[in-house]
DNA sequence: TCATTAACACGGG
DNA sequence: CCCGTGTTAATGA
Protein backbone atom coordinates (compact mmCIF):
# COMPACT_ATOMS: atom_id res chain seq x y z
CA UNK A 1 0.00 0.00 0.00
CA UNK A 2 1.34 3.61 -0.83
CA UNK A 3 0.82 6.40 1.10
CA UNK A 4 1.18 9.72 -0.65
CA UNK A 5 3.45 11.76 2.80
CA UNK A 6 3.03 15.07 0.89
CA UNK A 7 -1.03 14.88 1.63
CA UNK A 8 -0.35 14.23 5.26
CA UNK A 9 -0.42 16.69 8.07
CA UNK A 10 2.19 17.29 10.17
CA UNK A 11 0.77 15.05 13.35
CA UNK A 12 0.09 12.46 10.87
CA UNK A 13 3.39 12.22 9.40
CA UNK A 14 5.74 12.34 12.83
CA UNK A 15 3.16 9.28 13.91
CA UNK A 16 4.01 7.86 10.76
CA UNK A 17 7.94 8.43 11.26
CA UNK A 18 8.19 8.21 14.91
CA UNK A 19 5.18 6.68 16.46
CA UNK A 20 7.43 3.47 17.63
CA UNK A 21 10.03 5.68 19.31
CA UNK A 22 7.96 8.37 21.18
CA UNK A 23 5.68 8.53 23.30
CA UNK A 24 2.09 9.81 21.31
CA UNK A 25 2.08 12.79 24.05
CA UNK A 26 5.44 13.76 23.19
CA UNK A 27 4.50 13.50 19.45
CA UNK A 28 1.74 15.66 19.71
CA UNK A 29 3.72 18.11 21.66
CA UNK A 30 6.27 18.06 18.53
CA UNK A 31 3.88 18.65 16.63
CA UNK A 32 2.47 21.53 18.49
CA UNK A 33 5.78 23.57 18.77
CA UNK A 34 7.81 22.86 15.86
CA UNK A 35 8.10 23.85 12.18
CA UNK A 36 8.15 21.80 9.39
CA UNK A 37 10.18 22.70 6.41
CA UNK A 38 10.81 21.19 2.45
CA UNK A 39 14.60 22.54 1.86
CA UNK A 40 15.86 22.10 -1.37
CA UNK A 41 19.13 20.95 -2.04
CA UNK A 42 22.54 22.24 -1.29
CA UNK A 43 21.09 24.72 0.91
CA UNK A 44 23.53 25.69 4.05
CA UNK A 45 21.02 24.82 7.22
CA UNK A 46 23.68 26.23 9.30
CA UNK A 47 27.14 27.61 9.65
CA UNK A 48 29.78 28.16 11.57
CA UNK A 49 29.45 30.48 14.38
CA UNK A 50 25.64 30.78 13.99
CA UNK A 51 23.72 31.15 17.47
CA UNK A 52 21.65 27.66 17.30
CA UNK A 53 18.23 28.58 18.17
CA UNK A 54 16.60 25.10 16.75
CA UNK A 55 17.35 21.63 16.36
CA UNK A 56 16.76 19.68 13.15
CA UNK A 57 14.54 16.26 13.66
CA UNK A 58 15.15 14.88 9.82
CA UNK A 59 11.82 13.37 8.50
CA UNK A 60 13.18 12.98 4.88
CA UNK A 61 16.60 13.49 3.05
CA UNK A 62 19.95 13.94 4.12
CA UNK A 63 22.49 16.01 5.59
CA UNK A 64 25.90 16.76 5.54
CA UNK A 65 27.56 17.59 8.40
CA UNK A 66 31.31 19.62 7.71
CA UNK A 67 33.81 21.17 9.77
CA UNK A 68 35.95 23.74 8.61
CA UNK A 69 39.54 24.89 9.08
CA UNK A 70 41.34 28.52 9.42
CA UNK A 71 41.26 28.95 5.93
CA UNK A 72 38.05 28.04 5.13
CA UNK A 73 38.61 24.68 3.75
CA UNK A 74 35.62 22.25 4.32
CA UNK A 75 36.10 18.40 5.56
CA UNK A 76 32.91 16.17 5.38
CA UNK A 77 32.14 14.61 9.10
CA UNK A 78 28.93 12.12 8.89
CA UNK A 79 25.20 12.68 6.80
CA UNK A 80 22.29 12.47 8.88
CA UNK A 81 19.36 10.68 7.52
CA UNK A 82 15.64 10.02 8.46
CA UNK A 83 15.13 9.58 12.23
CA UNK A 84 18.87 11.47 12.62
CA UNK A 85 18.91 14.97 14.89
CA UNK A 86 22.52 17.11 15.03
CA UNK A 87 23.90 16.07 18.45
CA UNK A 88 25.75 19.49 18.20
CA UNK A 89 22.72 20.89 19.02
CA UNK A 90 21.62 18.62 22.01
CA UNK A 91 23.86 20.52 24.27
CA UNK A 92 22.39 23.70 24.17
CA UNK A 93 19.36 23.71 25.82
CA UNK A 94 18.67 27.17 26.90
CA UNK A 95 21.89 28.23 25.95
CA UNK A 96 22.82 30.52 23.35
CA UNK A 97 25.52 28.11 22.02
CA UNK A 98 27.31 28.99 18.59
CA UNK A 99 27.77 26.01 15.55
CA UNK A 100 31.01 24.49 15.21
CA UNK A 101 29.60 22.77 12.77
CA UNK A 102 28.47 23.54 9.07
CA UNK A 103 24.90 21.67 7.32
CA UNK A 104 23.81 21.40 3.96
CA UNK A 105 21.28 19.41 2.50
CA UNK A 106 22.59 16.44 0.22
CA UNK A 107 18.97 16.27 -1.45
CA UNK A 108 15.59 18.16 -1.11
CA UNK A 109 14.81 16.84 2.34
CA UNK A 110 11.92 17.52 4.95
CA UNK A 111 13.31 19.19 8.43
CA UNK A 112 11.26 19.47 11.52
CA UNK A 113 12.54 22.52 13.63
CA UNK A 114 12.40 22.37 17.38
CA UNK A 115 12.96 25.27 19.19
CA UNK A 116 15.82 24.15 21.85
CA UNK A 117 14.20 25.36 24.48
CA UNK A 118 11.90 22.54 24.36
CA UNK A 119 14.83 19.93 25.06
CA UNK A 120 15.47 20.23 28.88
CA UNK A 121 11.92 20.00 29.52
CA UNK A 122 11.36 17.10 27.42
CA UNK A 123 14.34 15.16 28.95
CA UNK A 124 12.98 15.52 32.05
CA UNK A 125 9.57 14.64 30.87
CA UNK A 126 9.89 12.36 28.57
CA UNK A 127 11.74 8.52 29.19
CA UNK A 128 11.74 8.37 25.51
CA UNK A 129 13.26 11.67 25.02
CA UNK A 130 15.93 10.71 26.89
CA UNK A 131 16.79 7.84 24.92
CA UNK A 132 16.69 9.36 21.91
CA UNK A 133 18.90 12.07 22.92
CA UNK A 134 21.66 9.59 24.70
CA UNK A 135 20.99 7.36 21.16
CA UNK A 136 21.81 10.44 18.77
CA UNK A 137 25.16 11.20 21.32
CA UNK A 138 26.24 7.53 20.82
CA UNK A 139 25.25 7.53 17.35
CA UNK A 140 27.23 10.87 16.35
CA UNK A 141 30.32 9.94 18.64
CA UNK A 142 30.63 6.44 16.94
CA UNK A 143 30.58 8.31 13.56
CA UNK A 144 33.05 11.09 14.73
CA UNK A 145 35.80 8.36 15.52
CA UNK A 146 35.21 6.86 12.59
CA UNK A 147 35.86 9.57 10.83
CA UNK A 148 38.78 10.59 12.89
CA UNK A 149 40.00 6.61 11.73
CA UNK A 150 39.64 7.21 8.11
CA UNK A 151 41.67 10.51 8.84
CA UNK A 152 44.60 9.15 10.29
CA UNK A 153 44.98 5.66 9.45
CA UNK A 154 43.40 5.40 5.31
CA UNK A 155 45.46 7.44 2.49
CA UNK A 156 43.11 8.93 0.01
CA UNK A 157 42.30 5.86 -2.53
CA UNK A 158 40.72 4.18 0.57
CA UNK A 159 39.16 7.18 2.08
CA UNK A 160 37.62 7.73 -1.77
CA UNK A 161 36.35 4.35 -1.90
CA UNK A 162 34.59 4.92 1.50
CA UNK A 163 33.18 8.12 0.46
CA UNK A 164 31.51 7.04 -2.01
CA UNK A 165 30.13 4.11 -0.95
CA UNK A 166 28.82 6.05 1.89
CA UNK A 167 27.36 8.83 -0.48
CA UNK A 168 25.58 5.84 -2.55
CA UNK A 169 23.91 4.52 0.84
CA UNK A 170 22.76 7.70 2.22
CA UNK A 171 21.15 8.11 -1.36
CA UNK A 172 19.91 5.03 -1.99
CA UNK A 173 20.97 4.67 -5.13
CA UNK A 174 24.41 4.18 -7.27
CA UNK A 175 24.52 7.19 -9.79
CA UNK A 176 26.00 10.23 -7.72
CA UNK A 177 25.45 13.47 -9.40
CA UNK A 178 28.16 15.19 -8.66
CA UNK A 179 31.74 16.47 -9.71
CA UNK A 180 35.41 15.38 -9.18
CA UNK A 181 35.80 18.93 -7.63
CA UNK A 182 32.86 18.51 -5.15
CA UNK A 183 34.59 15.14 -3.96
CA UNK A 184 37.61 17.48 -3.55
CA UNK A 185 36.18 19.90 -0.70
CA UNK A 186 34.29 17.05 0.97
CA UNK A 187 37.60 15.10 1.41
CA UNK A 188 39.23 18.61 1.55
CA UNK A 189 41.81 17.15 -1.27
CA UNK A 190 42.50 18.75 -4.58
CA UNK A 191 40.79 17.69 -7.73
CA UNK A 192 44.13 16.63 -9.71
CA UNK A 193 44.56 13.98 -7.38
CA UNK A 194 40.50 12.72 -7.38
CA UNK A 195 40.35 12.99 -11.23
CA UNK A 196 43.35 10.54 -10.74
CA UNK A 197 42.13 8.05 -8.44
CA UNK A 198 38.64 7.94 -9.87
CA UNK A 199 40.54 6.80 -12.98
CA UNK A 200 41.98 4.09 -11.45
CA UNK A 201 38.66 3.16 -9.92
CA UNK A 202 36.85 2.98 -12.96
CA UNK A 203 39.68 1.08 -14.62
CA UNK A 204 39.74 -1.07 -11.51
CA UNK A 205 35.82 -1.42 -11.96
CA UNK A 206 34.47 -0.20 -8.85
CA UNK A 207 32.66 2.74 -10.65
CA UNK A 208 32.05 3.76 -14.03
CA UNK A 209 31.63 7.59 -14.74
CA UNK A 210 30.12 10.23 -16.65
CA UNK A 211 30.09 14.02 -17.23
CA UNK A 212 28.63 15.22 -13.40
CA UNK A 213 27.63 11.71 -12.40
CA UNK A 214 29.42 8.61 -11.16
CA UNK A 215 28.07 5.13 -11.01
CA UNK A 216 28.88 3.16 -7.82
CA UNK A 217 28.96 -0.41 -9.48
CA UNK A 218 29.07 -2.58 -6.26
CA UNK A 219 26.47 -0.89 -4.28
CA UNK A 220 23.87 -2.23 -2.31
CA UNK A 221 21.64 -0.76 -0.08
C1' DT B 1 56.30 8.24 -2.10
C1' DC B 2 52.29 10.75 -2.46
C1' DA B 3 49.68 15.29 -2.17
C1' DT B 4 49.31 20.07 -3.83
C1' DT B 5 49.47 23.97 -6.97
C1' DA B 6 49.61 25.90 -11.37
C1' DA B 7 49.16 25.46 -16.04
C1' DC B 8 47.40 23.68 -20.36
C1' DA B 9 44.64 20.79 -23.73
C1' DC B 10 40.38 18.64 -24.99
C1' DG B 11 35.45 18.13 -25.56
C1' DG B 12 30.47 18.81 -24.59
C1' DG B 13 26.73 21.69 -23.75
C1' DC C 1 32.76 30.33 -24.31
C1' DC C 2 32.55 28.06 -19.83
C1' DC C 3 32.93 24.00 -17.18
C1' DG C 4 34.39 19.36 -16.09
C1' DT C 5 37.95 16.31 -16.88
C1' DG C 6 42.73 14.36 -17.94
C1' DT C 7 47.61 15.20 -17.60
C1' DT C 8 52.18 17.10 -16.63
C1' DA C 9 55.82 19.58 -14.21
C1' DA C 10 57.55 21.63 -10.13
C1' DT C 11 57.56 21.69 -5.21
C1' DG C 12 56.86 20.08 -0.57
C1' DA C 13 56.03 16.95 3.42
Amino acid sequence: MKTNLSELNCLERLQDRFQYLFEAELVKEICDCSDLKHIPEDTELMHIGQTITHMPLIISGSIKVMTEDDKGEELLLYYLELGDTCAMTLNCCSKAAKSIIAAITEEPSEILFIPVDKMEEWMIKYSSWRNFVMDSYNTRLNEMLEAIDNLAFHNMEERLTKYLRDRAMVMHKGELKTTHYQIANDLHSSRVVISRHMKKLEQEGVIKQHRNLVEVLEFQS
